[in-house]
DNA sequence: AGTACGCAGGCTGTATGCAAAATCAAGCAA
DNA sequence: TTGCTTGATTTTGCATACAGCCTGCGTACT
């Protein structure tokens, strides 16, 4: 006879509401990750086979996203991943800044001893991905050290857009990591610590001003790589151009 | 025999896809307006048959307007409408204090001709309201004021969070205005108008100092609001207090 | 050859059906 | 009276059914 079920967590039934959770985060994670990549068709019924649930849960996963941004949907069409618009990215990276700037001294002004152990806790776990060399671990911990930073300023209105802005710019950098092969300007850890240490001090203007420059490194560093020609020193042969 | 439908506007079929959002934006309206108070439940076969469609589309609009916070939904139990909570008010103040600040500065900054035509329509749609004292149209018209101003930063970012902010506020400004009488300090306008100076001579620190002044006008008058007591001059009888 | 029309298939938007979960009330026990 | 259990009812969450829109291809016509 089968035997009892002890641990409930093992094969639990999908407890009815997590389908739609559990298609909305899926969605999420392989937008965000570029696993599905930019334009992107996104049919409801081949979701919902991929899921192995009915087309209901797919679309609320998919309202939900095009709610959120990461999703375009047009009237009687499939929907589709949203692409990121490059001609978008000095209003971005402004957004960025501005946000950062503001949580970084709200948090320096406000944050409880508590915030700082999530901070740090947050920071460490960046910085084993960092050892790893581990991309996807490492654009994910960056965007919980923010968002711990911004919680500590206890905003929620700053700490939405601020995270919609980190998630937006997790597909940027996943770009980015693409070109450097998974390993990292370490600058990166020092900047986060020094961030840190302003806002355990309680140094909002420091705080504010190293967030600024945080802000400005990240939007060079991508700078540069759309700068990169790969392809400058290919010979073409006798052709001119 | 039946004549031939020349004009399709008049009894147009809601032409599949109008379904969800008729509701999404009846909802949003209703909830805006206080029509539907805060901790209103709405459930579904109820706005359904009001509207008079299934539940599919009244789902679909549900969940907007979760993602956009002006409904709450626990699982399995009817949405309700979000309540606006007076301990975020601070909070509240400072996000869109600082959004207005932002958005005037690049309004300043960016403006077109265009814009700046936009802006002073909206404008004077505002005056027009607030001299019908219809309290319903200002609230709205100084909302589309503010978010003109805000596009002509062309950050659509900033333009998302103060717009969410500012559709926030029109529920605490109906309670404002409603203990107003729909009568409303005409201050306001001379401030818009101010701003508007300010934005057409590209003025941007003055046009960031007015809208900061001006968002904390705001944020004192309905402080004032909450701080009048009705009752204080009631006589209560023999009975000491 | 090129274009317009039509039809079939696929996909979305909406309606409906069904079962789990929650709520409420009555009944029972303490 | 108070609290707990139980059954009925309501309501959500998901599945399924249906209808209209869009697309693409084939065919006929110019």
């Amino acid at each position: 006879m089968p035997r009892k079920q002890v641990t409930d967590q093992p094969d639990r039934k999908p407890s009815r509401g997590g389908g739609a959770l559990r298609i909305y985060e899926g969605l999420r994670h392989d937008i965000l990750t570029m696993a599905l990549p930019p334009g992107e068709l996104l049919d409801e019924v081949t979701i919902a086979s991929r899921y192995a649930v009915s087309r209901s849960p797919v679309r609320e996963a998919l309202i939900r996203l095009t709610a959120e941004g990461l999703v375009k949907t047009l009237p009687n069409k499939s929907a589709m991943v949203a692409s990121l618009n490059i001609e978008e990215f000095p209003a971005y990276l402004d957004a960025l800044d501005l946000m950062q700037r503001v949580t970084a001294r709200l948090a320096a002004s406000l944050r409880s001893e508590d915030d700082l152990v999530r901070i740090k806790r947050e920071q460490a776990a960046f910085e084993r991905a960092l050892a790893k060399h581990d991309a996807l671990a490492m654009i994910e911990t960056n965007r919980n050290f923010h968002i711990a930073i911004s919680e500590a300023g206890k905003n929620r209105h700053f700490t939405m857009l601020y995270a919609r802005l980190l998630d937006e710019g997790r597909r940027m950098l996943r770009l980015y990591f693409f070109s450097l092969d998974d390993s990292l300007p370490p600058e990166l850890e020092f900047e986060h610590r020094k961030i840190i240490d302003a806002i355990e001090a309680q140094d909002a203007d420091l705080a504010e001003r190293l967030a600024h420059e945080h802000a400005m490194q990240v939007g060079e560093r991508f700078l540069a790589y759309l700068g990169t020609r790969r392809t400058a020193d290919v010979k073409l042969g006798a052709q001119e151009l």
